[in-house]
RNA sequence: GGCUCCUUGGUCAAGCGGUCAAGACAUCGCCCUUUCACGGCGGUAACACGGGUUCGAUUCCCGUAGGAGUCACCA
């Protein structure tokens, strides 16, 4: 049996986007499970698109994502180059010999009569008009210099039909079907000519895509069958949408891959939740590391239908994957996170105990920490909690009691601090969730903030702690 | 508009002739709890519509509607 090989061949046109990188997810997942190669090939036939910058950011998200390739332009291969525009002498050849076996013709004619082709159905249709030409005529005016296109010849009638293993068998008619530019004007191949012989030429057998391409797919199979060469295996998949009717673009939305890292995504988690869109294992599974996702995928598990991406869902994930970080690496993660207001007064271990477990995203540490370094004058109303048994007037007989207790705790940690104030509650004879509940409020002039009375105290430290009661007090008087 | 594809709760998504139609996110409620979060338990919520085929259709077929894609010297 002959070993599978499947391609990402992404354009240089700007940022990998979300849909992008599940194509190559997909495909590298496919390849790996079918012990077969995954290779990278650029697609940079069209140069007005061409953008600066491109085609690294596409490397280095392939890397960085773990979707390591067998072959590509900058990790080499036995079937290279893999930058199109750097193959572009075979194309004409292989044009050319479509031409001498009828399949493909040349073509002069201009805009203007392009133009002028008359609407059938609100799309223009190409005529065949020089497909009449005789061999001379063409060989005399490609000499005096005219411009021209090399076309495809399609057969007017029948119908082409080939197998999707994700859409199953489609069919289209023959005449369904436009005599498509090979070659354009300027030399260069159009991406649907580049694409059929480069895949042949480097013997892709299983070609994974977006479904866009279901309805052109027999395009490029006549092509196959003009030169003789094996039809490769195709599997088309769904598009993510932004919502109902949009795709998912970097135009309007933020959905790249590196925007979502910028937001406090963990690669793990996008690519967990990307895989899950439009896929789906045997088993119930939702959180899978990337091994269980190279373990568990399996093409019939594709979706024909368009999948939302769904942030929330997506923060959820992420979540997990934060949650099961040990503390160092969740520190160090975060590092870049916090604000060096934070780092310089508070102990980084503390804060990220506090915070690990509370956060989505990582973006959202820096509203969660704000009540560290910043507390104004707040309504007495907060210190009113009915399950607690706890208000503003008990705040007033018990606040000084607390400080008094807080000022005599010698070791100013967490578990002293809980129980000092624990011990309070007993001493006062009120619910110990009351004394808490107050404490905390007095600390922070916050209804909810992450951690309770002790972890805050012990985090802001003895005096930031007392010099806040004392404030909490005075304003209560 | 022609052609192609798609259609299960708000979202993702099982199901592949007989199920009380899974599960997850979100949402709501309860429990746990030092507020919040985590965690645990539970609730609300779906087969687009109309015809067939069949003893029986979410599942098969045909229409309708809605959506997407495609019809470039873009990929």
């Amino acid at each position: 049996m002959t070993q599978l090989r499947t391609r990402f061949a992404p354009s240089p046109t700007g940022y990998l986007h979300i849909g992008g990188l599940r194509s190559a997810l997909y495909s590298y997942l496919y390849a790996k499970k079918m012990n077969g190669k995954f290779i990278l090939r650029i697609e940079d036939t069209d140069q007005e698109r061409y953008v600066e910058g491109a085609v690294e950011l596409i490397y280095r998200t392939l890397h960085e994502t773990g979707l390591n390739y067998d072959e590509g332009p900058d990790v080499g291969g036995n079937y290279g180059p893999y930058i199109q525009s750097e193959r572009k002498n075979e194309y004409l050849y292989y044009a050319k010999k479509l031409v001498e076996s009828g399949h493909a013709y040349y073509c002069f004619c201009t805009e203007e009569r392009l133009a002028s082709l008359p609407d059938v159905n609100g799309a223009r249709r190409y005529d065949k008009h020089c497909l009449s030409l005789t061999k001379e005529e063409v060989e005399r005016r490609i000499a005096s210099g005219e411009k021209y296109v090399i076309r495809q010849n399609m057969p007017t009638t029948g119908s082409t039909t080939y197998h999707d293993v994700v859409y199953g068998d489609i069919t289209i008619e023959n005449s369904e079907l436009e005599d498509q530019i090979l070659i354009k004007s300027d030399g260069m191949p159009t991406y649907n000519f580049a694409n059929v012989i480069d895949d042949h030429l480097m013997d892709i057998n299983c070609v994974m895509r977006g479904m866009e391409y279901l309805s052109s797919t027999p395009k490029y199979n006549l092509l196959y069958d003009a030169f003789g060469w094996e039809r490769p295996m195709y599997i088309h998949m769904p598009p993510i949408m932004k919502d109902a009717q949009h795709k998912l673009s970097k135009r309007n939305g933020d959905a790249s891959y590196e925007d979502l890292v910028k937001k406090g995504y963990l690669k793990d988690a996008i690519i967990n939740y990307i895989a899950l869109l439009g896929w789906s294992p045997k088993d119930d599974s939702e959180k899978m590391s990337f091994e269980e996702l190279q373990q568990k995928f399996d093409v019939s598990g594709i979706n024909k239908s368009p999948s939302i991406f769904d942030p929330m869902k997506l923060a959820w994930l992420n979540s997990l994957y934060i949650k099961e970080m040990p503390l160092e690496a969740f520190a160090e993660y975060a590092t870049p996170w916090i604000s060096n207001c934070y780092l310089k007064n508070f102990d980084k271990s503390l804060v990220c105990k506090l915070i690990q477990s509370r956060i989505e995203t990582f973006g959202e540490i820096e509203d969660k920490l704000r009540f560290l370094v910043e507390y104004t004058s707040f309504d007495s109303e907060l210190y009113v909690n009915q399950k607690q048994k706890a208000d503003a007037e008990l705040a007033r007989k018990i606040l000084p009691a607390v400080k008094e207790k807080l000022l005599h705790v010698t070791e100013w940690n967490n578990q002293s601090l809980f129980n000092a104030l624990v011990e309070l509650s007993t001493e006062l004879d009120c619910k110990k969730g009351a004394v808490l509940w107050i404490a905390r409020i007095a600390l922070t002039g916050l209804a909810a903030t992450p951690g309770g009375a002790s972890e805050i105290a012990e985090i802001i430290g003895k005096d930031e702690t007392l010099r806040r009661l004392d404030k909490a007090m005075a304003v209560l008087r």
